[in-house]
DNA sequence: TTAGGGTTAG
């Protein structure tokens, strides 16, 4: 059956590509090119109003136009279908992606070096790493030369699937190999080295990417700027602005923004304040990023006032604040435990034409937990299902949290059973909460149980988990079980910090092994471990 | 002549 073309602009264009075909092959890649900047425009018109139909109609033309270019004869050259997958690539639609490029191998269309790598592409982005690289097996007995891009694309896939280390092994092997890599490929791996905090790494590889004739360009710089402002390494990363500099290339906005979070994090106003008249002589203008740091700076410094006036301010400039920017400002007054300022800027969403995500409902529902306001916390948690929005774990950590605290374990229980089996997955942080509840109503063994399931299901105990459980069980007088957990912290690599040591020696103490609750207060203080007021109360009322 | 990388909030 042919498929309908929805959309009347598409039509035409669709239209031009068959009549075009018959007279010259250049003109039919003049309309896909056409076609496919029309679907971009479909993706981004539906990103802005948030009509739920539009890219499900741009889908649809895409499949549709594709289908009708698969009947023509001669057929159209590989070229013109990958323009297609690739556009459907881009509106996220990866298994019709994949769907279509199985129906090109069935109709005898050789794919190209671009094709197998579009394919590589989505299996990536579903993570389904294990298909991608028989793809890249396809790739070599095929005969075709894996390029940076098809390279670059596997490493990606590794990457965002939570194997960084992986992808920079597999970047090792290719370049020992002899296959040439870009800027793109190194900034794909810095990138990712430095998401998960491997900064030290990933800037040895910025170092390495030269030894291979590869200069490090302004995106990578700005990578590896974000990653050591983030490590607190803002130093370094100013070294690394002057390099930028001294090298002849521009900061952008990306660098500016980055070097200006890492100084907000410091509190070093001077430097931010610095960097803003820099900016101004470089005309690079601030961007909706840039002030949402700002108000974020001023907001956990609790100068709302300054907040505010920042805010007008990038409404002057013609910065429009978006919902991060009220999600700081939001999450600001929560700080401050003042939740109901919070509510009324949550309330005024509307009148901004600001639609609040996830995160807006999720700040609320923190903030009225935190002040025992369970029901409007609920309230809210039961509005979300009114609207589009899909609450995540954070939502229901902090509903299962809040509930627990006001006593009303059972219901967190079902609602955390609720989601074990069908909902976003627990994280460890769920398990901590749940545990803590647990073991705050001495329910020590159900937590012991509890923190068994955990392991089953994949994930990894935290020093937060094993604080939470140490406590439960010294404050159950089980100061064995206790010990016990206090050694497998070091077999998991978890140093244990003052909150461990502090309900240890409180353990102890209680029990009546002062000796040692002082042996494991020297432990402690050899371990370099910075001795507070409480530490020296336990040990003080245990003499007394 | 189609495919791959960067900034914010819990």
């Amino acid at each position: 059956m042919e498929a309908q073309i929805k959309n009347p602009i598409l039509l035409i264009i669709g239209m031009k590509i068959v009549m075009s075909y018959t007279s010259k092959t250049s003109s039919l890649r003049y309309a896909i090119c056409k076609f496919s900047v029309s679907l971009r425009f479909f993706s981004y018109s539906q990103n802005q109003s948030a009509k739920k139909n539009s890219r499900f109609e741009a889908i649809g033309d895409a499949v549709a136009l594709f289908s009708r270019l698969i009947t023509i004869h001669p057929l159209p050259s590989v070229v013109e279908f990958n323009m297609i997958l690739g556009s459907i690539v881009k509106m996220k639609h990866y298994p019709t992606a994949i769907s279509l490029y199985k129906q090109m191998g069935l109709r005898g269309i050789t794919p190209s070096i671009v094709s197998l790598s579009i394919l590589i592409n989505c299996y990536c982005h579903l993570g389904h790493m294990g298909f991608a690289f028989s793809v890249l097996g396809m790739v070599l007995k095929g005969g075709y030369q894996p390029n940076a891009v098809t390279l670059t694309t596997l490493m990606r896939g590794l990457c965002v699937n939570g194997e960084v280390r992986k992808a920079v092994d597999f970047h090792e092997s290719v370049v020992a190999q002899g296959f040439v890599l870009d800027e793109v490929s190194y900034g794909t791996l810095i990138n990712g080295l430095c998401k998960i905090g491997q900064v030290r790494d990933a800037y040895e590889l910025m170092h390495k990417m030269e030894g291979q004739m590869v200069r490090p360009n302004v995106v990578i710089y700005n990578m590896m700027i974000d990653g050591l402002c983030k490590d607190g390494f803002v130093t370094e990363a100013c070294g690394l602005y002057s390099e930028i500099v001294g090298q002849g290339m521009s900061p952008d906005i990306f660098t500016y923004t980055c070097l200006i979070h890492g100084f907000c994090s410091l509190g070093q106003w001077q430097e931010v304040t610095r960097l803003l008249s820099d900016m101004v002589d470089k005309n690079v203008k601030p961007n909706v990023y840039t002030y949402n740091i700002l108000i974020d700076a001023l907001c956990r410094k609790r100068m709302f006032r300054k907040a505010h006036d920042m805010c007008n301010l990038m409404i002057k400039r013609g910065q429009r604040p978006d919902v991060v920017t009220f999600n700081t400002l939001m999450s600001g007054y929560c700080l401050y435990n003042d939740v109901d300022e919070a509510r009324k800027l949550f309330d005024t969403f509307v009148e901004w034409d600001i639609m609040p995500d996830v995160w807006s409902y999720n700040i609320l529902i923190i903030g009225y937990c935190k002040s025992k306001r369970i029901v409007e916390a609920m309230n809210l948690f039961n509005k979300m299902h009114c609207t589009n929005l899909v609450p995540n774990i954070v939502t229901y950590s902090s509903v299962i949290d809040g509930l627990c605290k006001c006593g009303r374990i059972s219901y967190a229980w079902e609602l955390f059973n609720a989601i074990q089996a069908d909902g976003p997955s627990p994280n460890v942080i769920t398990y901590n909460i749940m545990l803590d509840a647990l073991c705050k109503i001495q329910l020590i063994d159900d937590a012991s149980e509890l923190f068994n399931l955990l392991f089953e299901r994949g994930l990894t105990p935290n020093v937060s988990t094993y604080n939470i459980l140490i406590n439960g069980y010294c404050k159950s007088k089980r100061i064995g079980e206790a010990m016990n957990l206090f050694k497998e912290m070091h077999h998991r690599n978890l140093v244990p910090d003052l909150v461990t040591y502090n309900s240890l020696i409180d353990g102890l103490c209680k029990s009546g092994r002062i000796s040692h609750a002082w042996e494991l207060f020297y432990v402690m203080h050899d371990s370099g471990m910075p001795v507070n007021l409480i530490s020296y109360n336990i040990l003080l009322d245990a003499f007394s």
